[in-house]
DNA sequence: ACCTGAACACCGTTCAAGT
DNA sequence: ACCTGAACACCGTTCAAGT
């Protein structure tokens, strides 16, 4: 059953799909829907809460998509699976990825939650690797922040266009993680195949 | 001396600083230059503009702070010390930083030439960190590009709230980007002191 | 060339009222 | 409990006019 506060949700990813943030407002959204223009206020306390709630749903699949990408895989490849998905899904809804990491002023739990689970997920997928012996040691919540603070640095710069995008320096944000595990695999002591 | 452009753009930046984005209105801007609310028009094409010329002064006080830093420091340490400058610029001003690497729908020409200066300049230190041996060879541009992903998604990740702040995965940007180092540098063929 | 004040269309939010 | 329409204060932008 679709609920009001998901159609409402889902109207506004179209619009900031079609036209990026500056088209996405509460008049708009609640049009698309099929209601007035602050009937969304029973359903979310200001605009910046149905963002929060827009950015926690994007999070949601996402982490849903790397996990769905993760069965029947190697060990040793999940993660890097897991990464290059979160590249394509940036590289491919800018504007969604860039209103899930914006500035926002408010604290939602809705997202605090969202972010936790994905983080969560990405730490097992990072214990799985260091067992395959595809990285190095440590504690893995740490050397998982630093994986994903690459893929994330990665897309936020590419969408940003501070990525030089032509020479030999070219790299793409998929090509950067590829790097980084290069760089990070000869330093692992194997253990499994 | 001060052009009224100038004015304007620091009037934002101060307006930013207290605010957040949604305080930098144009009217605002003007009243604290201490002109009509469009006046801005003058100088700059449409709000945006006004912006995009806030992001590029960000950008060039970061990329000269950055070379001021370099100055009489052994060349292994420089691009080092220079990824921690920008990781402190970032946590200090989120804001700034945050409206600096926006979701621009216009193409700032000042905007490019300063990320493009930026960009060179941290290539220059890889360069000489290469020949001290803190870093393993290859493409300089290319491994600039994967220290300025990590270092700009640290802050990023940071700045939404998407670090765990507590318990054994807890990592600071900073803590980061030095374990970065920590891994690259085994990879190295020493070549000097 | 630069600045001003009035005007226009739009927005987020509040409120009284309906079911 | 949920939705509506009118109203309020604000905003970006345009325009005619002034120096």
């Amino acid at each position: 059953m679709e609920t009001m506060r998901d159609r409402l949700i889902a109207a506004a990813i179209e619009l900031l799909d079609r036209g990026g943030p500056a088209a996405v407002t509460l008049r708009e959204v609640g049009r698309l829907a099929g209601v007035s223009h602050n009937a969304p206020y029973k359903h979310f306390v200001d605009k910046e809460h149905l963002l929060a709630a827009v950015a926690a749903r994007e999070l949601e699949r996402q982490t849903d998509a790397g996990r769905r990408r993760s069965k029947g895989r190697p060990a040793g490849e999940v993660l890097q699976a897991m990464m290059q998905g979160y590249v394509r899904w940036g590289l491919r809804h800018p504007a969604r990825f860039k209103l899930t990491f914006g500035a926002w002023s408010t604290d939602s739990a809705e997202l605090a939650k969202a972010a936790t689970a994905g983080r969560t997920a990405f730490v097992d997928a990072v214990v799985q690797a260091q067992a395959a012996g595809a990285l190095p040691g440590g504690e893995p919540e740490r050397l998982a922040a630093l994986l994903q603070a690459l893929a994330h640095g990665a897309v936020d710069l590419a969408l940003s266009g501070h990525l030089s995008k032509t020479g030999k320096g070219h790299a793409r944000p998929s090509d950067l993680v590829d790097d980084l595990f290069t760089y990070l695999r000869p330093l692992t002591r194997q253990q499994s195949g």
